[in-house]
DNA sequence: TTAAAATAGTGACGTAGATCAACTTCGCCT
DNA sequence: AGGCGAAGTTGATCTACGTCACTATTTTAA
């Protein structure tokens, strides 16, 4: 009754002998709140996947000012995206919000895992298709919606969120300050 | 000396004979200046990539505003891609600002491509990391960087786009109003 | 070839959200 | 338990960009 299995079979069908192959290229982790799993500047040789806890990756620039780039929970995937693909150094800071556990997935054992298992191949490319869209969707909804908008789609995408999460790092999200956020909500 | 197979080995090397095989699943269109490739509200069955010419993909939101997603130049792929992989109807409209020369690949046969050419699967794979990794740096863009700087970016990426494009359409892409954009240059 | 439409530039004024500052409340740590 | 730093609220201004209105120029199509 694994949570992975259920989420690698939103896009794939998997049997047992299958899945305990792939689970061989993972690793685990635990994590305290406050803890990092990625900082600024470091080697990025890891994606992974949060099977429990809360984890945000932010973005501080060049004026100091922290912009938060995603939230991950149960069932999300997190890494420095462009480190991680491009093999270079994280421009982002991934830190837990919560206790976390987590799967970890070197890029060697991913590229490994693609040309072993083709089905991880196609689950890979589905997944990222998947997440362009939704990229491109926040990008969108930046470009049209208010702030008041985008902060009930944000709640609404995430529900909950505003009770574990400060509100500033809220209003890094949607790209305000927090004293703005404060005068939205009621 | 194809432009397109040049384009497909930035992420794998292919011999001749499997160049061949896999233009097999590309139909070919020609567009003049001012055609539609796609409209918003119909369905969305192939994404296309632009041998010549130029096109945009835009959003007009419920203000009747108009919104610039994406130009696409040579060597670049474009589509609705919610509606492309969710087999949804388009939310974009797409229309030529150039005549343009353009390959065309249907969902079905796409799969199919995927399925019989494990390199092309591969392809779309780090093509799709790749993108990703494109529109989290504009979303990035459009949080920490003025108005000024993000047409400068904008001009960096696509050097002669303001010869090519009515400033109204650079100005939508931004962001912004043709107004502003008009103050901004000098 | 010329009229109409689309594109572009500029000034006056309006507004959403930023900035700064003061105050309150919350959560953590020994 | 109580002290301290972080988080949150609220008010007073400031500012980047939007809106509207008018004019000039370029492109399109009959």
């Amino acid at each position: 009754m694994s949570a992975f299995k259920n989420h690698l079979e939103l896009f794939i069908p998997l049997s047992e002998q299958e899945f305990d192959q792939i689970l061989q290229y993972f690793s685990y982790r635990e994590l305290k709140k406050s803890e990092y799993l990625i900082q600024n500047d470091q080697l990025v040789d890891h994606t992974y996947w949060i099977k429990k806890g809360l984890l945000i990756s932010s973005f501080t620039d060049s004026n100091g000012k922290e912009h938060i780039i995603q939230f991950a929970i149960e069932n999300c995937w997190i890494t420095d995206q462009d480190a991680y693909y491009n093999r270079t150094r994280a421009t982002f800071n991934i830190v837990c919000l919560e206790d976390s556990e987590i799967l970890c997935l070197s890029y060697s054992n991913r590229e490994k895992l693609c040309a072993d298992v083709p089905k991880m191949e196609t689950f890979f490319r589905r997944k990222a298709n998947d997440s362009f869209v939704k990229q491109q969707r926040r990008l969108l909804t930046y470009m049209t919606s208010e702030v008041k908008e985008r902060y009930d789609l944000l709640l609404k995408e995430y529900p909950g969120l505003a009770q574990r999460v400060p509100k500033k790092i809220l209003a890094a999200y949607l790209g305000v300050t927090r004293e703005t956020l404060s005068r939205f909500r009621y």
